[in-house]
DNA sequence: GCTCGATGTGTTATCGATATCATACACGAA
DNA sequence: TTCGTGTATGATATCGATAACACATCGAGC
């Protein structure tokens, strides 16, 4: 027979194990004082009847819900908020929340009908990933409802938010360090339009390193495109290739236009590092082209797992003040740089 | 000042509008009758204080919560799983409903312990995806708590239980028939351990339809690995390529395995198509690989679409019984499975 | 023997939204 | 005029878990 289905209550077990709702509380929660015999009956009723305590009627009553939202991209724009988000949510699973993530489109998306939600859910923190378009005021008005923030790789800077940020800049120059090392002077970037702070940290990283040795990133060999996408790589690419003294280097502001730069050499039937050196950046990529290309690593989980101590510890200190962590990128070197160096000297 | 984070209740709105709180749920709701005067005055005061309804209340009075749980293997291990994920939540959204994703690791996880929460959460539906390591029995008692539940391509079949399969077998098949129309016999298969009903099929449907067109797949040419792992489709393409008489084409049992090859190709200075062919599985990467390969697709969307539909279906009609739609899969071909035949005959 | 603190258990108001039930007015038909 | 129906609004029990409060028992210490 198939047992219709109605919920089992609280009461339904307290009735089971002849005691009152009281005692099962104490013991599901483990909180207050029940003797041990007792607390054997009601976990039998429980086992019995396959309680489960309703969330709702919990989180309404005052307890946390154990969700935490989050503002993102949508997933299919970059494996690297893939990457992200999957690392958020291992974060904070260690400590027994659940991630509702909510997705913000570039086009077009009701932010604010989308926090509203998450806080008509009674999230216990919402953090924002990557640069969304969500007013300030709003976000303001979040933490003014007393909901604690993190900003995860965003520009925006707000009174008493944690944030977390990464050393964009740093990164692009450990990449010009490695071009420069190796002998390399006709050098190639290619990013993303600077319409944020992160794309404008990345390129003046590069360029500045570059500058400071001696070496000018020539405006020929600097690409802009309109967005992180597998074609834009490629058409830059062949812009690069089809200029005489075409770089012997390039720099790819991320492992998507990597991928696209290197159906270009295929294609054009290079080989790396051998014609072309290559370095990406944020490495979700570069580990599975052919061949696997360096890049500069950004320490995901560590971003992820501090996102997590920032909202943890807010919480348990009643911290006021904002505070700002910053991530320090490195690079994976899997050889695609090609040494240009005439004689290797010793040193 | 700051505003003290003190919720805004149904309540509040009420006497801010000198009305009921009745009236509140009522404008919104929508339900019953409200005047146009009143609703006004309502949705002014809801306004100046920044209402958002309350969801736990709501659901613990016996409204939907609007979310669907999902049981789904870790995302980072093959990005079919991130792809299907991103289909299925914005298949979901376009019904007002949020995912709630439980992980379940193939190593540990407690998934009783994982259902457990879908239900204390209240979720309005289970959707379980791939072919996770949970007990039919777990299943069994999800439906009789009379939750709809969805399986998405899963082997299991279990009564009143609808299911979204993949023909898995015409899938390889289609791979196969390529192969052999462009005059291929020495042909190479690579994939996993038998271990589940997709891996069986899709090695049959290729072992088969070769066959019945006369060309044996050859045991030194049929490798099979632990894991989808590029690693794995490096070394089985070596293995492939070490013997005399290496294949003139193989067909790859997933993407990941595939990029794995292309890495091995590109060190031993091997073109795609020119000396090897190659066909994938899922087409989740291959389009960003150099080159990009041909690739058995499966409708992502389509199967999310799916998916919802047939949760909502039952939702609506009440439906009872179980239903299981099959889904066919189409090749994208990328021009890598080189003309082998001498002649081109017209047909 | 009495008091006090530790232990163990029960009773019930409460969280916030919903829907049922009750009430009331207005307008048209009988 | 009266009745019924459509419109409009209010009062309140209810969903299920929690915790404050009350009460009761027991043993140790005086």
């Amino acid at each position: 027979m198939v047992s219709i289905a109605r919920t089992i209550r609280i009461q339904d077990v307290a009735k089971r194990a002849n005691v009152s709702v009281a005692t099962i509380t104490r013991v599901v929660n483990g909180s207050g004082y029940v003797s041990a015999r007792t607390r054997q009956v009601v976990q039998q009723a429980i086992d019995d009847l396959g309680y489960v305590p309703n969330r709702m009627a919990s989180a309404l009553k005052g307890k946390s819900t154990g969700v935490i939202g989050t503002i993102n991209p949508s997933l299919d724009i970059n494996p690297y908020f893939v990457q992200l988000s999957a690392a958020l949510d291992r974060s904070v699973r260690e400590y027994g929340f659940r991630i509702l993530s909510m997705v913000v489109n570039r086009e077009q998306s009701d932010e604010v009908g989308l926090i509203h939600e998450l806080v008509s859910r009674m999230v216990d923190a919402i953090f924002f990933i990557g640069s969304t378009a969500v007013p300030e005021a709003l976000i303001q008005s979040i933490v003014d409802r007393g909901i604690p923030v993190v900003m995860l790789e965003r520009p925006l800077d707000i009174r008493d938010v944690d944030r977390v940020t990464v050393n964009a800049w740093e990164g692009s120059a450990m990449a010009a360090q490695k071009f420069l090392a190796f002998g390399h002077t006709n050098i190639g970037y290619v990013g993303v339009r600077l319409r944020h702070q992160v794309e404008e940290d990345r390129y003046e990283g590069f360029r500045q390193t570059l500058l400071r040795n001696g070496v000018p990133l020539e405006a020929r060999n600097t690409v802009l495109v309109e967005e992180y996408e597998l074609t834009h790589g490629y058409n830059a690419m062949r812009q690069l290739l089809g200029q005489n003294g075409r770089p012997t280097a390039v720099f790819l502001s991320s492992d998507i236009l990597a991928a696209g730069a290197l159906q270009c050499l295929y294609d054009a039937h290079l080989r790396v590092p051998d014609d072309v050196s290559l370095i990406g950046y944020d490495d979700t990529m570069a580990s599975t082209m052919s061949p696997p290309i360096s890049s500069v690593a950004l320490p995901i989980q560590e971003m992820a797992a501090t996102t997590v101590d920032l909202f943890l510890e807010r919480k348990r200190e009643g911290r006021k003040a904002g505070k700002v962590v910053r991530i320090e990128p490195h690079l994976v070197d899997r050889d695609t740089v090609k040494d240009l160096r005439a004689t290797v000297e010793r040193t």
